[in-house]
DNA sequence: AGACTCTAGCTGACGCGTCAGCAATCCAGC
DNA sequence: GCTGGATTGCTGACGCGTCAGCTAGAGTCT
């Protein structure tokens, strides 16, 4: 790596870190949710209903199950979300439901979030300067997604 | 907040996890040390002797002197870091060393930790890239400095 | 039917990072 | 000297995220 790349990576650690912890604040101060929290509730808000099962809903956040059986713990505990019956064919399937207060909480965290995301973020930058960050992100994304598909630099296991 | 904004806020936070957590785990698996044990271990070994001042050190890495206490904590538990007599006048001063086997382990993960910053982050972008993306970070830390030291949009308390 | 594999979902352990709060020390001004 | 405020360093509580490992149901093959 030249000293330019380190630089730059030792900034976007920087950055990133930066703005996690503000925006994350922001957000507790604003509405008593954490970041986490907030995604899962968007994601349920986003359903209809207001219902979702859980391996769709890591997959559609991203997230490990582990991770989002942890956070829906912490959610229950909170009663912004709670179990429901399933009633799908697959024995293995669970339910998970948001609850009136959990939707509420939702809505009144978003504008906040939203008007601290470009308080943060979004005042910061010329329209070129997103463009350009957009193409890097876009740029890393996909080598990133590329890398982790295929982790070992050897012959894939069975063509 | 456009569209545009909005999307390239989101991609940022997930390129930021995803590269926090695999190179992360490349420097786990490559010298059993996490990122912020490392952080600090880089520290100590850039400074003479080795040794440092807990305030000194934490202002060095942009950290809370809290956080430094944790992770010292579980440093000098893991053996790479030890307390030091402090000859300072002040009272209240400590002093941390880096252990022997601290700075082995720190001189043993340093190449395989900068190869795995440029895997996942150098390898993926052009120079163009890079000038980009480094200019948008400096925007954005500027921007997040000055607005981490004077939150309140009202005047400043005394001019 | 039985064995094998895969998927869904959950849990405990553990390191990390924030916050509130504490004790000791230093320093300024009276 | 003493008192008020700032600094240094630490700790406990708590939420987050990763990993290893578990159970149970579903699909498949023989």
């Amino acid at each position: 790596m030249t000293e330019r790349q380190l630089r730059t990576w030792e900034n976007l650690q920087e950055v990133t870190e930066l703005l996690r912890r503000e925006v994350g604040r922001d957000l507790w101060n604003d509405a008593k949710l954490s970041e986490a929290e907030f995604t899962v509730l968007a994601h349920l808000s986003m359903a209809a209903k207001g219902t979702a099962r859980p391996s769709e809903c890591a997959r559609a956040i991203g997230w490990d199950s582990s991770r989002l059986a942890h956070q829906l713990r912490r959610l229950e505990k909170r009663g912004l979300v709670e179990k429901a019956a399933s009633e799908a064919a697959d024995g293995r399937a669970s339910l998970i439901a948001l609850t009136d207060e959990g939707r509420t909480a939702y809505r009144r965290a978003l504008g906040p979030h939203l008007r601290s995301a470009q308080k943060w973020f979004a005042d910061a930058l010329s329209d070129e300067q997103v463009n350009n960050l957009a193409d890097a992100l876009e740029t890393l994304l996909r080598h990133g997604s590329h890398l982790a598909a295929a982790p070992a630099p050897t012959a894939e296991p069975r063509a």
